[in-house]
DNA sequence: GGGAGCATGTAACCTGTTACATGATTTT
DNA sequence: AAAATCATGTAACAGGTTACATGCTCCC
């Protein structure tokens, strides 16, 4: 998977490895990430397969680097990649994991998870709508641009906008139907359980049945 | 990670090594999953560390089952983990990559993508909702319960679902861009430039300056 | 002098997937 | 008779993270 991000990027402008690591932290980085020390072997693979070419450009003051550039082989296997149909990928979410499981923990830690986490996806969020900002200043609103790889640009970094600000909205949620079950459990049978839980409790419940 | 996932899921219950394969298929499987092939070498990692006990359940016709019970040890490791501050992951998105170098596929292969995996998509949220009927009918809605385990396990499904109409909200609004941005470009300089790419279109754009 | 940025690489390790391997019972 | 379900495991490989390793320039 890694070397068609590589391979889109090169498409766009011969790199370095240096430069295709800064990549991945904006724009594509969104979907795919991948750090310096698995660039490196990639592209060394990428070269030993003919799908990208090196030429060294020395600099007087800093290390020479390694420009990469797609080969007309490299292009038709990212074509073909493109074409097939991608399988529905299952994400792992620690965060979700975590609240799987915080009935375990009492409700007031609970409740700063999830306001901790909410805070951390606004940054995010923020830093997205810069990013947004940015690109239009630049080049122009998505609905006025006649650029196909703007355009494609545009529609990735809004879903990574939706997605965080569904992300945001289920933490309010979440926390709002947590303030109403502790008083809902509160009022219905007093002190005796004090709110979600603690170490000590004791479960046996069936498992849900979902399929 | 994952032994955090088994940890929860023994402490509910005790299980053997298949019962918590098929738990990583439906609830804690939306968040995290993991093959027998992992699983098994995790419980016996798990048990050398004195975080669960096994005992074998002998039947006269099934296979011997190992049933694996959490330990007290096991208890505090994954409610010391629950209070750590997950951090706010990236996940790696198949589609949206693709998406990202859609302006390399000629228009009506973009959209059929994208059509498809809403598709995908669409099948997805009905499990989740036919989940969500389920445990509603077994166990009560939502607004109703008393029971820390059931609040915490339909929160995160609500998650789930959120985050699957999020992705169908978008698909639609991405093929409702898609042709817009075809009118516009098709009227703007007619025939020259048919839609939004082929292999043979050059470009050296600048890199966007996404921090 | 210290830190950040430029620039490239390797090695050890951990996680996760695919494939191999077995064998009984129940359902179609 | 074939396929699915129950039940457990191992081995090879692929993908990814952390740490190690180097060295130069520019700015504070």
């Amino acid at each position: 998977m890694l070397r068609f991000a590589i391979l889109e990027l090169l498409h766009r402008k011969p790199l370095s490895g240096y430069d295709l690591k800064k990549r991945f932290a904006g724009s594509v980085g969104f979907f795919w990430r991948a750090k310096h020390s698995q660039i490196y072997p990639e592209l060394r693979r990428l070269e030993s397969e003919g799908l990208v070419t090196a030429s060294r450009v020395p600099h007087e003051w800093r290390p020479t680097k390694k420009l990469y550039s797609i080969t007309a082989k490299g292009l038709e296997e990212l074509v073909q990649w493109l074409r097939e149909r991608p399988e529905l990928q299952a994400g792992k979410d620690e965060m979700m994991l975590k609240c799987f499981a915080f009935h375990l923990l009492d409700p007031a830690q609970a409740a700063d998870q999830i306001a901790h986490h909410r805070a951390l996806h606004l940054k995010r969020l923020d830093s997205h709508h810069e990013a947004e900002r940015q690109v239009e200043a630049r080049h122009g609103s998505l609905e006025s641009t006649g650029d196909p790889i703007l355009f494609w640009n545009a529609l990735t970094l809004h879903y990574a906008i939706a997605f965080e600000k569904t992300y945001i909205a289920w933490c309010d949620w979440a926390l709002e139907q947590q303030r109403v079950f502790l008083e809902r459990t509160a009022s219905v049978d007093g002190v005796s359980r004090s709110g979600s839980g603690g170490v000590g409790s004791e479960h046996q419940k069936e498992e849900f049945a979902l399929s």
